[in-house]
Order: C-alpha cells, then sequence, then structure tokens
DNA sequence: TCATCGACGAAAATAATTTGCACGAGGGCC
DNA sequence: GGCCCTCGTGCAAATTATTTTCGTCGATGA
C-alpha cells in the first residue's frame, strides 16, 4: 500500500491535529515535500512533534523517512492534480501524454481487485472458446489485443467488434465459453444485450468497463476502471493505458495457470517466426 | 532532465570523491534515499561536506532536497532493477506488469526526441493521405491505433497490416502522402522493402521502431524506441505501452498544428455518437 | 621555488528532529 | 459529582543531522 492511499483512507481515524496534517499533504504534495518538519508543523497549526507522531502513525519510522517515501509516490501523485498540458510545445505534449499515462495505470493498480482478475483468469484459462468483443476504436483494440495476447497461450479465441456478429456470436456459444466485452463508457447498449443473452444460456460473461454502468450491471464478472478524462479533447484518452494493463495482467495469470500449455504453445509460435525471418531468436513474440 | 539522468551523463565530470558518491547512487539507489548525509558519506569514503558539494553540483539546493529529487526519480528508477515478477499470486503479477509499463513509459520518456516527433507531426499534418503500416500483433495495434487517432483529427488515413496490400498501397501513394510504419523489433523485412519504394518515389517514411535496424535504415524520419525486454516470455512486452504513447504523442502534436480541422472533425463525431447512443455527451469519443 | 587554485576534511556553527515530560480535555467508573 | 485514566498536544531540552567556515594538501604553472 503506498503512502499516499494510506493517508486518504485513513484519515478519518486521525486526531483532529493530524486531519490538518493530512489535509496538507494531500492538498499540497509539492510544498509537503519539500517542507522541512518546522515549516510544514507550522503551516498545519500543530507542533513539529505532532509532526513526527504523525509520520509514525502512517508506519515510518522518521520525518525523512516519510518524505522519501511521500516523494516516491508523489512522483506519480503531485503531477496527477496538475491540470493539462503547459503548452502545445512537443516537449510538454509529451510530457503531458506520459505523466498521464503513468497516472492512469497508477490510479487503476490501486483500485484493482487481484482476487477478481484470479477469478478471471481462472475462467478464461479453463474456457473451451473465449470470445472477446469491443467496439468503437478503443474497445476493438482492447478486444484485439486480447485475442492477441491469449491465443500464444493456447487458448482458443476470437475477437469481433461488430455489433451483429458479436449477436450471432453470443447466440452460437456454449456453456463452457467464456465472453470477455470492453467498454471505455460502460453505455455499450449491444454489448450489454450480448452480455444478458449470454447469462441466459449460462455462459460466462466477463466486463472490463465502468463500474456501475449498463454493461457492468448487463455482466457476472465485472473487472471495474473507473478513471477521470481529461478536459483535452486532443489528447488521446489515457485510460486506454489501464485497459491495456489489465489485459496484461489477465493474460499473464491466464498463462501462470495453463504453464504448459502456454509454453508449448508460445515455443512454437517463436520455433516458426525464427526460422521464417532471420533467425534472430532474441526479437520479441510477434513485430 | 532528471536527477538520475544527471548523474549518469556527468559522472565523467565528477571529482574522484563525487564519482565514488555517483557510483554509490547509482548502484543502490535504496540505500541512498534511505541513508543520512553521514551514512552515505561514510560509505563513499568521503566526508559529509563533499556530499552536500556533490548535491549542489547536480542542481539541487540542499541534501534533503536532492534527497527528495531523488527518491521521485527513484520511484521508476528502483524498480526497474529489479528483476522479474515475485511470484505467480496476483497482485505480484499485476505490480509487476504495471510497474515495468511505467518503466517503459519512463524509458521512452527519457529517450524522446521532441524535435523529432514535432517534425514527424508536421509531416503528417501535411500529408494529403497518411498510410500506417504494421504487422505480427503488436505492430498492427499500434497502425491500428494511429489511423484510429488521425482520422479523429480530419487526417485521411488507412490502416494495413497486410504485407501484400502494404505493398500495393505504397505503390499506389503519392508524393504529397506520408507512410508511418511500426516494428516492435526493427526486422521486419516487408516493412523496410515499403520503405525503400516509397523513399524512390519521393514519399515520406515515418518509422516507429528500434533505432539501428533495418527498418529504421530504410525510413526517412526515425522515432527510436529501445527498450530493453524483460526475460519472462509469459508477461506480454511492455514495450507497447511506449509505443501506444508515441502514438498519442504525434497524434496530440497533429491536432494542435491542425487545431480548426480537428475540433470540427471532433465535434462532427461527438454530436452523431451522442445522438445515436444515449445523449450523454460527458463520455469519451469512441468506445 | 613559490604563488595559485581546487579538492577535501576537521571542527564549529547552525538547523532540524526527536524525546521526555507536563498539561488539559474528555470519558468511564465508583 | 468526583476521581482517575487515557489520549492528544505543546514546550523545552536533548539529540542528531546538516551546513558553513577555515585551513591543509597536492597539483599546476610561472
Amino acid at each position: 500500500m503506498d503512502i499516499f492511499t494510506t493517508i486518504q483512507e485513513g484519515r478519518a481515524q486521525f486526531s483532529p491535529s493530524e486531519q490538518r496534517i493530512a489535509d496538507i499533504l494531500l492538498g499540497d504534495f509539492e510544498f509537503a515535500v519539500n517542507a522541512s518538519i518546522i515549516e510544514l508543523a507550522e503551516r498545519a497549526e500543530v507542533s513539529p512533534p505532532t509532526v513526527t507522531r504523525f509520520c509514525r502513525n502512517v508506519g515510518c519510522q522518521s520525518f525523512s523517512d516519510f518524505k522519501v517515501n511521500l516523494a516516491k509516490t508523489a512522483f506519480i501523485g503531485v503531477r496527477y492534480l496538475n491540470p493539462e498540458a503547459k503548452s502545445t510545445e512537443p516537449a510538454d505534449v509529451a510530457e503531458d501524454v506520459i505523466t498521464k499515462a503513468q497516472n492512469a495505470l497508477f490510479m487503476m493498480h490501486r483500485a484493482l481487485d487481484p482476487a477478481l482478475l484470479d477469478k478471471v483468469a481462472d475462467r478464461i484459462s479453463r474456457a473451451e472458446m473465449v470470445y472477446t468483443f469491443g467496439s468503437g476504436g478503443n474497445s476493438s483494440m482492447i478486444a484485439t489485443e486480447l485475442q492477441n495476447r491469449l491465443f500464444r497461450l493456447g487458448s482458443r479465441v476470437t475477437a469481433s467488434n461488430d455489433h451483429n456478429m458479436q449477436l450471432m456470436l453470443t447466440a452460437a456459444a456454449r456453456t463452457n465459453d467464456v465472453i470477455v466485452g470492453s467498454s471505455f463508457s460502460g453505455r455499450n447498449q449491444d454489448l450489454a444485450r450480448c452480455f444478458t443473452l449470454a447469462r441466459e444460456n449460462g455462459i460466462t460473461t466477463i466486463a472490463l468497463t465502468q463500474s456501475d454502468s449498463p454493461v457492468a450491471r448487463a455482466a457476472e464478472l465485472v473487472v471495474g476502471i473507473d478513471l477521470p478524462e481529461g478536459a483535452n479533447i486532443f489528447r488521446p484518452t489515457s485510460t486506454r493505458f489501464a485497459f491495456l494493463a489489465v489485459v496484461d495482467v489477465i493474460a499473464s495469470l491466464v498463462a501462470y495457470r495453463n504453464r504448459k500449455l502456454s509454453t508449448v504453445t508460445l515455443r512454437h509460435i517463436k520455433q516458426q517466426l525464427v526460422e521464417h525471418r532471420d533467425g534472430d531468436d532474441r526479437q520479441i513474440l510477434g513485430d
């Protein structure tokens, strides 16, 4: 657990003085990591010893230990609070894109439920056939990626971004199949319909989407990904990075569950690529 | 410029004592961020004042300022040195995937040349037609994503992951067109052939690939993305995150260059989506 | 040979942090 | 109601960490 989260979640249990300290930390990270204990104490209108005690409370050995921990988290956390890119200069745009992407990963990680992913991976690893659905560009990428990750592990899988096909595939699916659907908005009604139909037929449905959305409500297992969107319409959504990482985690877990099959399949694929390409086996699997 | 890089690159100009300090910092980040100035001095076999002077040398106000800066960088940097995931427990796998993804973004950002991206965006923004090529799963995702990003900005663009089609499209392309090709390995010979053909015909070619690879050598503008690959064959390559971020940076820059056209096009798309979906215009553009 | 300069450490000075202690508010118990 | 305990807190002293000052050393060059 990172210290930022610890402070946020523990805030209610702090004493009044400690809450004042916490509020400053959460509100002005930049100040907090650069301030001395005295400056921080003055700003929170408490005494330095109270700050020390606060640091101990949140699991640090000393104030400086605390600051280091804070700074480690702050790398991501501080910038999250920054508004949009400073300018349209290439260097600023790059920093904005990359920082937002790292943040998306960070936020998603914080909210992630490993036990749920384990369950998801379990279902997928035991599926006779996996269908990955997603439309609209972003989710179609996720569906395709999931297919791309899973077939290497020996799964039987097909991706579709066509609503009609999705419905037909769902209707044709059988009991031990699994449908994984992605929807960034959670409002893909056609996908929700597929989920509903599938559940009626006793088929496992897994959604990667916003919690508490129509798509989420229609699915059996829901990997909720709820991230704030920036206001900049020109910058592609950083949420894609979070979705992509979830795909990777799921794929990794499936690989470990089907380790033998995965290893054999990966080796077969690699062998073909190496022979067919240039004999260099240090390259990654699939350009 | 982050402090880690400053130390690495400035190492040669340091005095012998300072080099010893630098070596400890680079070699044992974890120790460095937790140590007091005395401990650090002792381990480097120098006196505390030398450490203070070192901190000033690398642009920090004081030792504690230095430590905070170090810790900010270390969040990514330290972990980079960690080997593979600790276990196959879901939580560890998730942390591994996400940390590696953040690292890929971090490393790519460090090596990025904003001026080059600006040039790339300039060519794309003025192109009459853009072709995005990529095969093999990872690069096909990148090519598709680039199309997906660019059409929203009013660019005329098509993506292809089919070698034969790529060659035909290249042959059919005209002078003011631009071809953007992605290759994670840099060894996609078919893509290199397209680049060579295109250059013979005076068509701008842009590669997102490993520097100093066959594909890079065949292209006019090369966005080099050179990241180390982990040894874990079960985890999807984290380099994808870096490539995806590069796509986003390029797309953002193109959007700013064609701001008017982008705005109009984005608005048109949004309007259709809102009308056609559920009237909720807070959702992102394209599910 | 000697002046000069930069690197460096010892010690002093300063600043920051922690500890010990005491006070006061609030709550439970007799 | 009064007593006592606990907890949160600040003050002051003690401790510890950091920075500054100043002087030495060795290399360099006139």
